[in-house]
This record gives C-alpha cells, structure tokens and sequence, in this order.
DNA sequence: GAACCTCGTCGAAGCGTTTCGACGAAGCGA
DNA sequence: TCGCTTCGTCGAAACGCTTCGACGAGGTTC
C-alpha cells in the first residue's frame, strides 16, 4: 500500500504537489505531472480514500435508498439501480444500496449523519415521506425517484404516469375498445399514499372521461390471487368489458390465468395491457404482454446526474423531470371481438 | 455536527476516554461512561465515520459484488441481498452494493486497493472466477456464494444442488413420474462454466440413475420463447415425458405457455416442478408452482456472518457450507394420468 | 512495608489526505 | 529598472478519530 508520501518522495516533490496532480485544484507543469504520474504508475498508488474522505470532508459514495420489501425488486428497480450505478461511477462516486425500509428511520438518520454519504437517491417515495424529512434534516442533499405531494422544494425524476396512462387508454380506444377495466395497486397501497397508484387512478379516469368513457378501476392485492379476483370484480362491474389495463406487474398473471380458466382467449375476447412494466416480464407471459415500458435504467441515471452536479458545482437549482412510459405492442392486445356500440368519437369499426 | 472533541469538553473527560466508551477497547468506569453518554445525547453526537476509517483502518463497509446484468435480480438474488443487508447491519457494518460485472475488472481493482471495503461477498460466481484473484491480490477478505472449481481456500455459501435435485427427483418419482425431463439453463451458460447449471445437471443424471431412469436434459435459452423450443425438444426425445424440471425460472413460463398451447393441463398431463425458485415467482404461474424454495435469504445472511467473524476475531477458519433448496407443493405436480409402465423400484401406482 | 499488579484515565502521536498561506521565479507594463 | 501580477511549488496545519505508552491510585502478595 504505497502512500502519497512514497509517491512525492520517489517523484521528488512535495505531497501538496503529488496531490493536485492528483486533484486538479492547482495548476502543475506538465514536467512535474508527468513525474507524478510515473511515480504513481511505478508504485501502484491509489489513494485511500479515507483519508481523501476525511481531509476533503466528502466521502464520493452516493446512497440509494430502496426499500427492499418481502417480495424483492421487479426488473423495474433493478434497471433503476444498474442506470444509477452506472452514471454515479462516470461521475467518480460509488453508490451505496442501502435497503432503508419504512422503519428504521434511526438507521437512516444515523447513516446520514455519519458523514458517510455525499447524497443520496429515494426509491419508492410515498406521497408524504417521512425518510425526506429526516435526511433534509441532516443536510444530505437528496434527488427523489418518485414524487412526495408537495414536491416545491425537491429535486426529483418520475414517470409521466399521465401521459402513460393516456398513451395506453389511446392505444386500446384506437383499437376499438370502449369497456376498459384499470387493475390498479391494493386499496392499502392506495390508502397508504403511493403515488403511483393514485396518480394513475387520477389519469385514467380523466384519460376515460377525455374519450366518454367510462373509467372503472379495481383495487387489486399484489398477488396471483389478488388478480383473479380483480378480474371477478372486473366483471361484476363492466360485464361488456373487453381490455385490461393493469399498473400491478403482479396480479397480472393472476388476471391471465383467470381469463384462461374463463375459457376467454387473449387478445381476441380480452385485450391486456400492462402499466410501467419491463421487456422481460412482459415477455414472461403468453402471449408476451403490450406493456407501457417504464424508463427504468433513464430513471436512475438521471438522478444520479442531477445529485452529482448539485454536488460538484453547488447549483441550487432544482431537477424536476417526468418521463413517460413507451407504449411497446406486443400480443396481449388486438381490436375486440364484437367492438362496443360506439357512442362517441371516430373509432374505427374494423375487427369481427 | 459535533466531534469527539466537543463531547469530550462537555463531559470534562480527554478525547481518548470518549474513544474508549465508544469502542469498548479499554474499560472505563459506571461513572465516567455516564458522563460521557450523557455528553453525546446532549450533543447529537455521531462518529465521523471518514475519521475513525482513517485512525482505525477498517472502513466497517462489506462490499457485495453483483453482476446485474440486463435481465436483472430474480427474488432469489433479491433475497440474498436483503439477508446479507440485515446481517451486516447486525454486525454493524454497512452494505456496499456494487454492480462489478465481469469486464470492469479495473473497476474491482481500484475499489479492492482503495481500502474502502472491508471484506466482499461475491455472487454468481464461476467455476473459474477472474475476480476472485482479483481480491485476493488485493488482499481483501472474501466469502463467495457460490463455489468456484477449487474451493480449497475460499470461504462460501452455496445451494446443495446435489441435494435439491435429488429431492426434486423424488418427489416426481414418489408421485410415480417416470420419464422426467430436466430443462437446464442455455448450452452457452453451460459451456462458460456457470456452477449451478453444471452441478445440477450432474446431480439429475445421479439422482435419475439411482432410481433407474432414463436422465434427459435439455438447455434452454433464458426467455419465454426458449422454454417453448425446450419443451418441443424435450417430446421429441421423451415423447411419453409426464413431468418437467426446470432450473430455468425465466424459461419456466415459456414451458407453462406451451403446454398450454398443446392442450396439455398441468399438472394432469404433465407436472411441473420449478428449482431455485422464490414463492413470489412460484406464486405468479397458474396453477401455482411446486418448487424448490431457495434459501435466499440465508445465504446472504450466513455469508455475511461469516465474512464479519472473519474480520472481527481473525480466525483463519474457512467457512463452507452448502444449504438444501425446500420442496414446497404446490399446484404443478401431481400423479400422471397414465403412469409409465414400471420398470423397476417399488414406486406406488396410484392415479389413474 | 516494599514490590508488584491492575484499573481507569490522560496526552500525544499517528492515520493519509486536502488545502491554505507563502514564496521564489518569471513575465509584463510603465 | 521597479513594482505587479501570475505560475508552480512547498511546508505545515488541519480533518476527527484510534491507539499506545505512561502514570497515579488502590489492591495484593509475601
């Protein structure tokens, strides 16, 4: 483990010196960097990045902060975590995945107020965030994957849940459906204030409402189970129904193997499409899923961006940024068997 | 933020004496530790944790290495992270995520050689691992999950695949399968010498052999469309199959799919029994799959302990150690409708 | 009662960087 | 030529902690 001291030494210059060829922060000629760097190379030197940390008061690790629950990360986390990790280690930091869930709030303040992150990354926001309050407190700087409901004071990066929606509601009233059932989250997750789940709810209903539709949506448990009795419900509430749009990634196979066992085929008697959902697990399904692909790996990598040139040039300006879904057609949705009487609108009248 | 120092003043003892209440390297009197403790809540007082890296030169960071590739984290790989999080937090380390694919191995260097890791645990390992020799260059204490070919001086955690097959095999045979086909992960995974496809394709052919059957294996590329082409192969060489193995999650529901699409019901004309599989994926097929639940969580947990005991009294101990996958029943398996004639052993011939 | 421990505490020397003030050596305008 | 910057470098002081040697005070042991 060489030190700088062996590095200035065998260069013959001062530590200071070995350190701004190392820094940049003063100018050095390029004979003597040269040196440096010879005697660097020579050496095998990397500094330690302790002393780095604790000389420069900034640890160049960046935080982030998911809550790892029960049921692990769906390969939309996991783009978000790979996007992150790969933008912080372009900008020189490392990145620290730390699973703070909802209630070691005292784990979280103590990390924070170890000095130990630069700033830090918030996955899964709940629309009032108490992990928020606790690190602004600490004076960590901090860019949200998600929104809080007061969002005026926040960098964040999220998905344009409104014009996902609104994308996907086109999608299928293009194709001809006028009987549109929403899956959303659980009535917990809703009750709970997950943003997602209510931000949807919001736009579906004005995505329906904006073509005469009806919006009927159905609160479903994260579960097989909790799809097959979404779809019941479905049912029960629009028995004309001819598409499913979904928001939860895990009922949806419940809801397919329930139109299956209903003798009913997808995409010709139902049409599915999925919310905010990766290309492999749309692909997992038979027939693969029409997903509304959320821009996971952008997701991460922008926040990254936006913390680091907060850090590195201390702008106070905000990064607020919405990203939407790509609609991707797979085969999960087609024109409906017998299309809805249309009642409004220019709909094509095509499929039989 | 408060130093040692101002807690020092506060409680009218030296600096050295906070240290030791903090560490417990020397005793110090009911007294005097009151004192002190008291200074510290009155302060806010947290450890710079750049500091005491620097003075004490162990960072009290575990690094687990992940190769996060496109496809993402499974739940079982979730898992591990989840039990390795917990545990390090017990032992009171952080957790560094860091996704070290196979190419940055500059990148594994250069955090190896920065001392900002304690100790790594490394996943998804090879038979012949690059980055192993990488950290023990480096002299960075290591436990992998996994094995690589000569595990003769590492430390690990590994799934007894020998043993899970094993139970897998007979839980089919008891039901009275006897032509059962093993869908392995892709040749190409196979050829670069991946640890779980290998010794589970060993472990089948033992375990069929044993019970006197006939062992097929078929290697399926990691996509629904590869589980399909694996279950066309897999009726061309055992047109009588009544049962599927598959250690190929991803593959698992392109299989699903297919049998569907064959008119074939699971698990009366075919069972299915999925390995190394989480609940939560078990639970998104219909029917609801038998599996073998991997002990994910464990893992990580155990390889964590064994990494910090490692590094808080250091035993030259290897640790090693293999855990079984858990047969849990659900809907997938279930006696064949018409069994195969017996060929030999005492299987029941029930069903029908 | 001398010699020897052990216990609890202190002061000071690091740990390996960054960063600040200083200072010759040039370079430049007047 | 004189004063003035600017450039490149140096030495030393932090940064906030751990850890080592030392040292009284109080017990033991013979």
């Amino acid at each position: 483990m060489a030190t700088m001291q062996d590095v200035a030494r065998l260069a013959q210059v001062s530590v200071s010196t070995v350190s701004y060829v190392l820094t940049g922060t003063r100018p050095i000629s390029q004979a003597t960097r040269n040196k440096v760097l010879a005697a660097m190379a020579e050496l095998d030197y990397q500094p330690n990045a302790m002393a780095r940390g604790l000389a420069s008061r900034r640890s160049r690790i960046l935080g982030l902060l998911m809550p790892m629950d029960e049921r692990g990360l769906g390969a939309t986390e996991t783009a978000f975590v790979t996007g992150a990790a790969a933008a912080a280690s372009v900008a020189g930091y490392h990145l620290v995945l730390s699973p703070v869930g909802g209630g070691n709030l005292d784990d979280l303040r103590r990390l924070a107020s170890q000095r130990m992150l630069d700033g830090v990354v918030l996955m899964e926001v709940q629309l009032a965030d108490e992990r928020v309050t606790v690190l602004q407190e600490a004076g960590v700087p901090l860019v949200l994957i998600g929104r809080t409901g007061d969002t005026s004071t926040l960098s964040y990066v999220d998905i344009d849940f409104d014009q996902t929606v609104r994308e996907a509601v086109a999608h299928l009233v293009g194709l001809g459906h006028r009987q549109i059932v929403y899956v959303n989250h659980s009535a917990a997750t809703l009750a709970s204030g997950y943003g997602p789940a209510l931000r949807t709810r919001d736009a579906f209903t004005a995505a329906m409402t904006g073509h005469g539709l009806d919006p009927v949506m159905i609160a479903a448990e994260d579960s097989a189970a909790g799809g097959r009795a979404a779809l019941a419900a479905a049912f029960a509430q629009a028995p004309e129904l001819t598409a499913v749009l979904a928001m939860n990634e895990t009922a949806i196979f419940g809801i397919l193997g329930e139109l299956a066992g209903r003798g009913l085929s997808v995409p010709h008697d139902v049409s599915v499409v999925s919310m905010v959902t990766s290309p492999q697990v749309a692909e997992l399904a038979t027939p693969a899923l029409t997903a509304m692909t959320s821009p996971g790996s952008a997701l991460g990598r922008i926040a990254i961006e936006a913390l680091t040139r907060h850090l590195d040039g201390p702008t106070d300006l905000l990064h607020q940024q919405l990203l939407p879904c790509a609609l991707e057609i797979r085969g999960s949705t087609a024109a409906p068997r017998r299309p809805a009487l249309v009642t409004s609108g220019p709909s094509s009248s095509d499929g039989g």
